[in-house]
DNA sequence: ATGACTGCAAAGCCTTTGCACGCAA
DNA sequence: TTGCGTGCAAAGGCTTTGCAGTCAT
């Protein structure tokens, strides 16, 4: 997991928007490379914190195109709170671990728990594209 | 995973209410007798449209209140709505399945998943105390 | 030139809070 | 009797929508 910018995604990302014959906006391109600097979920406001020139409505319009598009993923670490992360093109992922006090967030891998879940996505009625998994309970501070 | 009302569990929610020192007024047996008539996940507008004799704050503060005692779960299905599910006394539980086109859902249970999310619980940092599991897709209906 | 894209401000939705009355204990 | 519990209405916070000007193509 690079800390660096990933700019294969955003390059992906920006190619795909074009390729569905949208326009590369000035704020569409400014969000896909905030977005390209997060390894983990951000949500809209704090991005929106981080492109000020940017207006609001237009973070939360890209989020929804990249969304559309399979560019980026939802998820819900904090109750009423969308969070979203970039969805890489090798299809890896990774997964949560939510402190129900503080909220810090723990990132975590797992073949066994993917193999299980391909496994139920295969016998389920619906055909099945994405699957979250978050466990939540005190991070080491937190549980003292 | 009766279809009939668990009474086992409004006793026990109530029972659990009265321990923590909240009093057993109307509203609260009114909303805890509407979760009990639900198997699976419920929104709290959805409860507060069955029981239209109880305030809509009394619903919300209601669900609070057995969130934080452990007798219900929050999960988010669909993007921006809250849901809730009770809590078995057993421990016995179901994750869902999702459809991103029409949000009809269906419930799974499966052991070897539980297996290795204990295995992963047991090896975070964090203390685990729950866990979510969300497959998205298509329904039956929807993929046509 | 043309219509997509943007920013701003207003509107929407779900949820929470404030307050005065009513009810459980 | 006491103060928790409740309903109503107002306030909050995040997200969406409308609209007019701007920019990509």
């Amino acid at each position: 997991m690079a800390t660096a910018v990933d700019t294969e995604w955003s390059e992906h990302a920006l190619a795909t928007l074009q390729a569905a014959g949208l326009r590369r906006g000035g704020a569409r391109v400014v969000v896909v490379e905030a977005l390209a600097g997060h390894d983990c979920a951000v949500s809209p406001l704090q991005l929106d914190e981080e492109v000020p020139e940017v207006g609001r409505a237009s973070v939360y319009r890209t989020l929804d195109q990249l969304e559309e598009l399979g560019l980026i993923k939802r998820i819900e670490l904090t109750p009423g709170v969308a969070a979203f992360e970039r969805v890489e093109v090798s299809g890896h992922h990774h997964h949560h671990a939510v402190c129900r006090n503080c909220g810090r967030t723990e990132a975590f891998e797992d073949k066994a728990l993917e193999r299980e879940i391909s496994r139920l996505a295969k016998q389920a009625s619906f055909e099945i594209t994405e699957h979250d998994v978050v466990l939540r309970g005190l991070c080491p501070r937190c549980a003292g």
